[in-house]
DNA sequence: TGTACATCAGTGAACGCGCGTTCACTGATGTAC
DNA sequence: TGTACATCAGTGAACGCGCGTTCACTGATGTAC
């Protein structure tokens, strides 16, 4: 990840075909900065740079402008994002297993760098961006746990496939992650459990919210008090 | 809201002790500016004065800095914010109805201001802030509504009171409301629809994640499965 | 193998701009006599 | 009631700064002969 270069002497040229390997620090350098300052205004061209070790204009072979450059910072993050999903879903056994390992992942990334994760989430993206596509693949993997949940009657096999489920899920873990990013202060306890805990309820909420005869608010009032006074 | 002054001649002076309604009209400028650009970076102390129809310098008059500016905004829209939850709780009757009713006010508050509600609540705040204090009001009246269901027995009682209840339930709602916000290209079909449901997820998971016998992942889908086919 | 040359990754200097903030000021408002 | 004066809300001009972006350039890398 780091990327300084504490050496005030002129850079390597690159050989011929080696651009991408210069755009790849830049990328890394502007994540540098934002997890070390704290902020997004902190990333700005001339401060990448200097961070890489090169000039500003450099920058300006490698991405059209600074837009490009903080979108691909976002596509990076949703990459690692989407590589930290897959490993977690690939260690476990079991689909609810899969599935609370993959939020517990998807968790612990955003808080392990929380400004990456503003950036990538916070921020009004456009539909057809390329961190838009790398983040409908951390969407699709999730999609696939779902599915399985399904298939093992732990969720209502909904017409519409696992994609409403997917999105209450997703809704779900991120305003737990993006609360406990910004509000820190609010008596959250201990995170870990608190994460659990969420976890939990929305997957206890998506599997027995059509309980039968809780249509109304105050079907569902009674219904959930009858229900619980029977544990 | 809007405070736009078309025409160019001098502002008439405030009498003596009415500075007051001239750093009303500055926030209220700054909440125009921020709803009708969409992004935060329009908001410049220079735009601000000038949409007020003064001069930039006036705005120091009522504003140590710009933070204190921004804080001003931010407290602004929570004590809107609270003000339509209060509405919404006082016309709903019954404990569960009030809870929803609050819950719809929250995201169609959120939903109709989009980004007075990203400054509000996915900045990273400050603790002892003036926005902080009325984020805790709005937080204070939803503990009322999750107290007064855990008496009705809808929700359990925890030892630690309606607190732990009452942040896993913002957490649910703040999660589809930003991402409602922030990635709205996706699938997410009819919105209201979908917020209901997200709302309905997460009070059944409040009430129901505590059921015997679920303790660990394999136990909770054992649990889940069976209780639904029951439906 | 040695030399002339084309390529193009990275440079150095500069551009115009909008920003937050400051300062000495102006002149209408309100008060004292 | 009329006038001199103090107050202080708002002004106009300017400050220094960092920003994104551009341009003509340099000089090491790689190729052709």
């Amino acid at each position: 990840m780091s990327s300084s270069r504490s050496t005030s002497s002129r850079r390597h040229r690159a050989p011929r075909g080696q651009g991408a390997s210069l755009r790849a620090e830049i990328i890394a350098a502007a994540k540098d900065l934002l997890a070390a300052s704290g902020h997004e205004e902190a990333v700005s061209v001339r401060a990448v740079a200097e961070r890489v070790g090169i000039t500003t204009p450099s920058i300006y072979m490698h991405f059209k402008d600074k837009q490009e450059l903080i979108d691909a910072v976002c596509a990076d993050v949703f990459g690692k994002l989407a590589d930290a999903m897959r490993q977690a879903a690939d260690e476990a056994s079991g689909s609810l297993e899969k599935l609370f390992a993959q939020g517990r992942a998807y968790v612990n990334f955003a808080l392990a760098q929380p400004e990456h994760y503003r950036l990538a989430t916070m921020v009004v993206g456009r539909p057809g961006s390329v961190d838009a596509a790398l983040a409908d693949d951390c969407f699709t993997q999730l999609l696939a746990t779902v599915a399985q949940c399904v298939d093992a009657g732990i969720f209502p096999s909904d017409p519409a496939g696992p994609l409403s489920l997917g999105l209450q899920l997703w809704s779900a873990v991120h305003g737990v992650t993006s609360l406990l990013i910004s509000k820190p202060w609010l008596p959250w306890g201990d995170t870990d459990a608190f994460i659990d805990r969420a976890t939990r309820i929305a997957v206890v909420g998506c599997a027995l919210a059509d309980a039968p005869g809780s249509a109304s608010v105050a079907e569902l009032a009674a219904y959930l008090a009858v229900e619980r006074s029977e544990y």
